[in-house]
DNA sequence: CGGCGCTACTAAACCGGTTTGAACGCGAAC
DNA sequence: GTTCGCGTTCAAACCGGTTTAGTAGCGCCG
């Protein structure tokens, strides 16, 4: 277990006969070292097997090569939601193509988050950071703003951000729901919600709002739930138990979706036949579960990338727009059809 | 976005009147100040907001204070997964009580894998790292002992690790599922495994197979697949669609087990009256299928919290055991029950 | 009164890079 | 023949901590 002595600049430089100053001229590209030189000090460094000490790079040029995030979420409900995995590889795929660092921290709650950021910017542990689950008048703004922190925000319409925004925008697939099941010929189209305090949550609602209005529908009922599969039956069976039950139901993810469709079967409904069925993010189990499961498709792998890219060159020093990500899709499958005829 | 100038404990020591070596010392809690001189120099910190710079101290230190993940994964895959969020959620929590980071990387594949830790250590980004999907004479455990870089692995049984391992024994859960089928009546158990160059695909298959033996019934069909959602539905369709079908399916995962669910009611087949089905992970949503499904529980959250602490305490120069996990437990739901009685 | 040992503290080296300022050698220009 | 300018290189400072060696002051003992 005893760590080999890794050879530093000093160990290269004298194998190439050479100054320490010299060396990192040469390393890093510098003019000003001639081109014999120049070959004799990367030979050394190459024989030598000598790699930068990220460490001490991250100390004199007080950069470090990390950027970070911090996750509110009680870590049970981590492993049901399919956004963070993908997102999170896309960030990490784009960090380590140009050797940075992505430093995670999960705290149970949004009040422990803000001492997340103020840790990881105290420390100055990363370069930058992400903002999720933005929230309107969101405090933790202020706060990187005071910290002087590089930040990009997963933003949702309709909410300033101060910094850089990866515009992610759920309504076009909403919409496209919505407009699918009134081409039935449905006409009660009820929504599960997810939590109002989730800007995802709130902004798919208020899409179902408006596309049932912009469809010359009534409103129609909302249940608030949490977005886990154990609200997403709970709500369902509010919805199936009511008076006028709704010939289709609109979830606003897939999770609460799937758990829907099995309180059907409980009730004796049949979907699509009686009942149509939407969920939101497309998940692998939406293709396989039966019916297979009419949802929208987003792809947080690409937005990991656009993000991690764009707070990379924030912190590079340029500027950097918002960036739109492709409009959500509607994939179509068997959990929608014509109305009953009845009704 | 001009990031305002930390103070270094130069700052603190000029305010506290002292030398920068007595605030190192004062503010370790080493002894050799005194106590009024302690008290001037905390006080001094404060008023000053100071913190440490993380960089600084890991030169002097050489500790990188954090540790290494590298998931050989691609990127699609991540999001079906369970397992992971929620590893990594125990993990990081145990690494954020202790001020330690996690980085993680995200490889597409096990040869990119082997750099990605050559990566991590040759540049001393990490103290140690964790090895998952431990394979037969993996080659990381020679590349890491080379590198002298410490490592937990979790790992399965009768895979010596040559480092402390979390011990993962998934076959007690496969047992009870088998002999829950057996009580039930069930004698014609098939096996919808996990890829075979993964260990805990391998592991489940052969808890599977002896748990046959063990009832003394004879060996049964296994079709060997990939963890998918697609592959649980292909592997579903090519059992049911055999001469003698079976009459309870043993999945390697909920994610199958669920896929298949949809294909055997695509078949017509009633779930459990005519045949049983039994997933692995408990993931939330096992529950709120139809029917619900019977399944077998594992922690990942807190196998993570306790690889991460053996990880640290092996770092600190502790000599550290394996440490053995509960067994994973079944969780009976109505995805089983006794074989139709005639055939 | 000199020497010893102890405590409290300072000064300086160190970790491994980057960056700055000055010096050196050499050819061209005046 | 000096001066100037340029390309090349070196020595030293610096980043912000930790750690070591050394010293001043003091009480105690012989």
């Amino acid at each position: 277990m005893t760590r080999p002595e890794r050879p530093t600049i000093r160990d290269v430089a004298r194998v190439a006969g050479v100054s320490k100053g010299a060396v990192s001229f040469a390393l890093n590209g510098r003019p000003g070292i001639a081109e014999g030189t120049r070959q004799r000090i990367l030979d050394a460094a190459r024989s030598l097997g000598w790699t930068p000490s990220h460490q001490a790079r991250a100390l004199s040029v007080s950069r470090a090569f990390a950027v970070g995030l911090v996750l509110a979420r009680p870590p049970e409900l981590l492993g049901a939601d399919p956004f963070f995995p993908a997102f999170i590889a896309g960030v990490e795929r784009t960090l380590s193509e140009r050797g940075q660092a992505l430093v995670l921290q999960v705290v149970p709650d949004a009040r422990a988050e803000q001492d997340g950021y103020r840790r990881l910017a105290g420390a100055g542990r990363v370069d930058g950071v992400f903002l999720l689950d933005l929230r309107v008048a969101d405090p933790r703004i202020a706060l990187l703003r005071e910290l002087g922190m590089p930040a990009v925000t997963i933003a949702r319409p309709d909410v300033p951000s101060d910094f850089p925004a990866l515009l992610v925008d759920d309504r076009p697939g909403i919409t496209a729901a919505v407009r699918h099941l009134v081409e039935l010929g449905h006409r009660r189209i009820a929504h599960v919600a997810g939590p109002a305090h989730f800007l995802h949550g709130s902004v798919r609602r208020r899409a179902w709002e408006q596309a049932l209005t912009d469809a010359g529908l009534p409103a129609s009922t909302v249940v608030e739930s949490d977005f886990s599969a154990a609200g997403g039956a709970q709500a369902t069976r509010v919805l199936l138990e009511a008076g006028e039950r709704p010939t289709a139901i609109v979830y606003a993810n897939d999770l609460m979706a799937i758990a829907g469709l099995s309180v059907a079967v409980e009730h004796g409904i049949a979907v699509p036949a009686q009942l149509s069925v939407t969920g939101f993010d497309n998940t692998e189990l939406a293709g396989y579960v039966s019916p297979p499961l009419t949802s929208v498709r987003t792809d947080p792998y690409h937005w990991g990338r656009s993000a991690a890219e764009a707070l990379l060159a924030l912190i590079d020093g340029e500027t950097v727009d918002d960036v739109a990500v492709p409009a959500a899709q509607l994939v179509v499958r068997a959990s929608t059809a014509p109305p009953p005829p009845t009704v």
